[in-house]
DNA sequence: CCATATAGTCACTAATCTTGACTATCAAAA
DNA sequence: TTTTGATAGTCAAGATTAGTGACTATATGG
């Protein structure tokens, strides 16, 4: 059997998740497009996907997303200037910052958990609840 | 609970994705630099994932990594420039070329396909059998 | 021979990632 | 209190990656 076909038969994992997240982004993003979020990129998805109603710190943002400090930075200058998030000084430690969602960040956090776990529901609709349950521990066990 | 929090405890599928992709990469790429293969970056994957041994035409592996036919050539011109393909015409169509493995392609192409093996035995291992065959049959089937 | 589709490339633009250095502030030891 | 080392965020620059439209050569089916 030819090694292209044989990847396609029995992908290895890093085919797998680099296709289930770019399938996952596209449709998400598409669709929340369409409900009032057209100017947002899946970029900004490292904001917004880990933001607190409350604010999060870019710190935080930076280590829970992955991306460096800088580019928290760059893509919070965007939501800011796209109306989804502004800066606060943080109480609790001058040198910090808090990013702080506004009504229209909170309407796109909420709609795209909503979103992510529509997505969630129908693939576990396909694949039976057991089988879907068993996936996400094996899943999450993977990145810890 | 905070919502960072609950993202934490109950990643949705695109968080999990896109940790497990990145790991899978930095892992990959990073043990095969060792292994005598410094020069290539995780972008090349996409030509080096899913190149067959006999040669495969930049229109398959543009449909099979789903990336644009434009990133296909300048990856395979950076490939060509490390000496780890070559572009061959092919005698099927005049119009195409087949972009070929070199030895040191096929080296690593060899040493990569073992250390993603590699990679999900440990997995596999960590998990159970059972689990990790339930979690790559799940997982496949939400790709296609 | 002709019309239409396909393979690959060129040229260009936009987006994204990475690094190193810098200022302000903190936290804790001397 | 002062010093020392760490941390928060930003600036600036460069490297890497992604996306578009147009173009040439060849193929395929009438």
């Amino acid at each position: 059997m030819r090694r292209s076909e044989r990847k396609k038969i029995d992908p290895d994992l890093g085919i797998l998740a680099s296709r289930t997240l770019f399938a996952f982004q596209r449709e998400l993003f598409s669709t929340i497009a369409n409900q009032g979020h057209s100017r947002i990129r899946p970029r900004h998805g490292a904001i917004l996907a880990y933001l607190d109603p409350e604010g999060s710190r870019a710190t935080d943002l930076s280590a829970q997303s992955g991306q460096h400090k800088q580019v928290i930075g760059t893509l919070v200058d965007e939501l800011v200037e796209l109306g989804y998030v502004e800066r606060r000084p943080d109480p609790k430690d001058r040198r910090a910052k808090l990013i702080v969602p506004t009504e229209l960040g909170l309407d796109q956090m909420v709609k795209a958990d909503a979103l992510a776990e529509q997505i969630e529901r129908r693939h576990a609709a396909k694949v039976g609840a057991a089988e879907w349950a068993t996936f996400k521990r094996v899943f999450q066990s993977l990145t810890t």
